[in-house]
DNA sequence: ATGTCTGAGTTGCTCAGA
C-alpha cells in the first residue's frame, strides 16, 4: 500500500496536476492540505474517473484537508480531544475550530492528515496557538497509542516546523523567526517523545519539502523541510521505502509544496484481481 | 520590494494568508 501526504495549495487551482500525480506515481492513499475549499466546492469528479474516493474536511477558503484512496476509508474524524480554535470568538464566545485535522482508517490502518498552524511570528497570537494546538494533538495521540498499542498510525501533514538546523537553507535567514523557534521544535520532539518516529527521514536523509514561490527559492534550492510522516512503532514496522517527490515542484502552476511517500508492507489489490479472465486458458 | 501565489469581497482592484 503507497501512502503520501501533499499540501497542495489549493486543490481547485491543480486538481489536473494532482490526479495525474497521484495515477502517475501509482498511490493507494493521499492526504491533502490548503485544499482552500467547502466540499461543494471540491472538484469531485476528477478524482472519481481516476477511480479515488474522497472524505474531506474544508470550512471556507483557508485551511482545509482531505484524504483521496482508492481503497475504502472508514471512521472519519474532523477534531481531536482538545483541540483549540483561532479567530474571533462566536455567539458561543468560543473561538472557532478551524479545517486543519483530518483521520480515517485504511485497511486497519488509522491515518491523519494535518495542517498544522503557521504560526505567522512568534510574538504572533497564531504562534501561541500553533504551540497549543501541537500540545494537544500529541496529548490525544498519547492516549489513542496506550488504547491501541498494535494498531498502525501515521500523522501525516504540513507541520510547519523544520526539526534540524539542517532543514532549512540558511539558518540565519531564520533568526528570531517561525518554523526553527525552540518551542516549536520541543513541541515536534515531544511527538517522537510519546513513540513517532520521522519514518522518511532514514531513508531519505536530506531534501526539502517546501520552496516558497517569492524570491527564487526553487531554483536556487532555498527550501524547507516541514512535511512529515509521523509513524508509531507498528507503522514504522510496515515502511519498505519513502521519496519526497522533488520534481512535481517544477513545471507549470505547482504548489509550495512536494510530495512526500511511503510504501508500506500491506498487499493491495492489483489491477488482475478484477478481471474476468481466467488465469489459464 | 514580502520581488509570488491563492481566493474572496469592497471586483476588474485591494485585502488576508502563507
Amino acid at each position: 500500500m503507497r501512502v503520501a501526504t501533499w499540501n497542495v495549495n489549493s486543490i481547485r487551482a491543480r486538481v489536473g496536476r494532482v490526479v495525474d500525480w497521484l495515477v502517475k506515481a501509482d498511490v493507494d492513499v493521499l492526504a491533502m492540505q490548503e485544499i482552500k475549499c467547502k466540499e461543494s466546492q471540491f472538484p469531485m469528479d476528477a478524482f472519481h474517473d481516476a477511480g479515488y474516493e474522497v472524505v474531506l474536511h474544508g470550512l471556507n477558503q483557508w485551511n482545509g484537508v482531505a484524504f483521496a484512496s482508492r481503497l475504502p476509508m472508514t471512521e472519519p474524524a474532523t477534531t481531536f480531544t482538545g483541540m483549540p480554535g483561532f479567530g474571533k470568538p462566536g455567539d458561543d464566545g468560543m473561538l472557532p475550530l478551524e479545517a486543519r485535522a483530518l483521520g480515517v482508517t485504511v485497511n486497519e490502518v488509522r491515518l491523519w492528515s494535518l495542517y498544522v498552524p503557521n504560526g505567522r511570528a512568534v510574538e504572533d497570537p497564531h504562534y501561541a496557538y500553533k504551540l497549543q494546538w501541537l500540545d494537544e494533538l500529541a496529548k490525544q495521540t498519547e492516549q489513542w497509542l496506550g488504547e491501541n498499542p498494535d494498531q498502525p498510525l501515521a500523522l501525516m501533514g504540513d507541520w510547519n516546523i523544520a526539526p534540524l538546523d539542517s532543514d532549512v537553507w540558511d539558518l540565519d535567514v531564520f533568526e528570531g523567526a517561525t518554523h526553527v523557534s525552540a518551542p516549536e521544535r520541543a513541541a515536534f520532539a515531544a511527538f517522537e517523545r510519546i513513540g513517532l518516529t520521522d519514518v522518511v527521514r532514514p531513508i531519505v536523509p536530506t531534501g526539502y519539502t517546501y520552496w516558497d514561490y517569492k524570491q527564487l527559492r526553487f531554483p536556487r534550492n532555498e527550501g524547507m523541510r516541514i512535511d512529515f510522516i509521523m509513524g508509531s512503532q507498528p507503522f514504522a514496522e510496515l515502511v519498505k521505502d519513502a521519496r519526497i517527490e522533488r520534481n512535481e515542484r517544477k513545471g507549470d502552476a505547482p504548489s509550495d509544496h512536494v510530495p512526500v511517500v511511503v510504501d508500506l508492507d500491506i498487499a493491495t489489490p492489483s489491477p488482475e484481481d478484477d478481471d474476468d479472465r481466467p488465469m489459464f486458458w
